[in-house]
DNA sequence: TTTTATCAGTAACCTATGTTACAGAAAAAA
DNA sequence: TTTTTTCTGTAACATAGGTTACTGATAAAA
């Protein structure tokens, strides 16, 4: 674990908090498409993403998703810290979006060095102010962009996390993440590609314009 | 200004760091209607929210609003949290929904209080949380809904917040907060009306089924 | 190989929401 | 009072996005 955690947190932490972390925290890797965390379930213990990608994903009445953001290594869930330190229940579900390795920390060591350490600290708050600004941007992306910006804006995100311009997807899953439907996808994915941002496959695309 | 205080965090904090806000805080009055932070301000103070109520908007790319939630007394500003520790510029507008009474802490206080008072850090914990939680809200509210359904919602909410069941605002106000058009905001009103729901005026609007 | 399931493309249609235009009522200003 | 501005109602139309239905292509299973 040691070199995964120097190479990620070792510029925000102390090296004796690196070591506390080293000694209390597991490791766990999750597989692309697991669920990490599901709506309703309450929260042991706190995630840093040391690497790999992890989709972020808010559920409507009928059990629909709709995908508010991806998280990559560096990041921790804020979600999971508030419902840590509120004993609340999960508001949100966490999957897998490529194969991850997590540092998972019990949540009384974290209570514990946010009054012991100040990078500590300032890394959950840091990580607060992220996870703020990222969902503005979600509700930015869902209120003011046309769905064709926001297909578009999603498969440049996706190939990003992934590092890869091309990505394994189907209209379907597209759809899911985007809470609209199949065929809506598929139009706008044609005209997409007709405008020569992208290039469909069976299973995959393409993204050019990145 | 101890009145305020003790009535509205003295459950929440020990006297000690209630005669410490007494002393660094600074009581502040805004009408209803004023703008409290706008979007690109640095913020020197954070706000504690003794009395009134403060809606927040977030901007598109033409300057128009949209609504995200209204604060409450009890409250603060995550957002402004979230900049002070930062020092990053405000990424929404803040608006006195009703006239409005706050105690402002400088910056540096509410940092230094973070390692010195236990409360005061679970205040700020659980402020983040608060808010991500209105804004997880706020989505589900733009995604998930109909238009008729949010527009609903927002009558109640403000009634709410007015503590009145008739509430002072024009429709072009209503669809500036629900970033859509008068004439569409008259003609769902009109259904609502007809439901039974509320009760038109001209300037006003009666909300019915609280 | 044959059969079955999955995936993508497309047409035809429906509905919610946005847009433009105009009119009358109420309020504010002159 | 007269004039002007603001507010609301409504019609007529445009467009984005959602729905249903069917197709052929590809891949997986038998």
């Amino acid at each position: 674990m040691t070199n995964d955690l120097k190479e990620n947190y070792g510029y925000l932490f102390e090296d004796e908090l690196l070591q506390e972390i080293n000694k209390v925290g597991t490791y766990k890797e999750i597989p692309e498409g697991h669920k990490l965390i599901d709506i309703g379930e309450y929260i042991r213990s706190m995630p840093l993403l040391v690497s790999g990608a992890i989709k972020i994903l808010r559920e409507d009445e009928n059990g629909d998703d709709l995908i508010l953001y991806f998280l990559e290594k560096g990041d921790t869930c804020a979600m999971t810290l508030s419902c840590c330190l509120g004993q609340a229940k999960s508001e949100i579900r966490a999957i897998a979006e490529t194969d991850s390795k997590l540092i998972m920390i019990p949540v009384a060591k974290m209570e514990e060095w946010l009054g012991k350490y100040k990078s500590w600290q300032r890394f959950i708050l840091n990580s607060y102010h992220n996870r703020l600004s990222e969902l503005l941007e979600a509700i930015d992306t869902i209120a003011f962009l046309k769905l064709d910006e926001r297909l578009f804006k999603y498969l440049k995100d996706k190939a990003m996390v992934n590092h890869h311009d091309v990505i394994r997807v189907t209209h379907q899953e597209i759809a899911s993440d985007l809470h609209t439907s199949r065929v809506v996808v598929s139009r706008l994915l044609k005209t997409l590609e007709i405008d020569g941002k992208i290039k469909l496959y069976r299973n995959s695309i393409k993204v050019i314009d990145l």
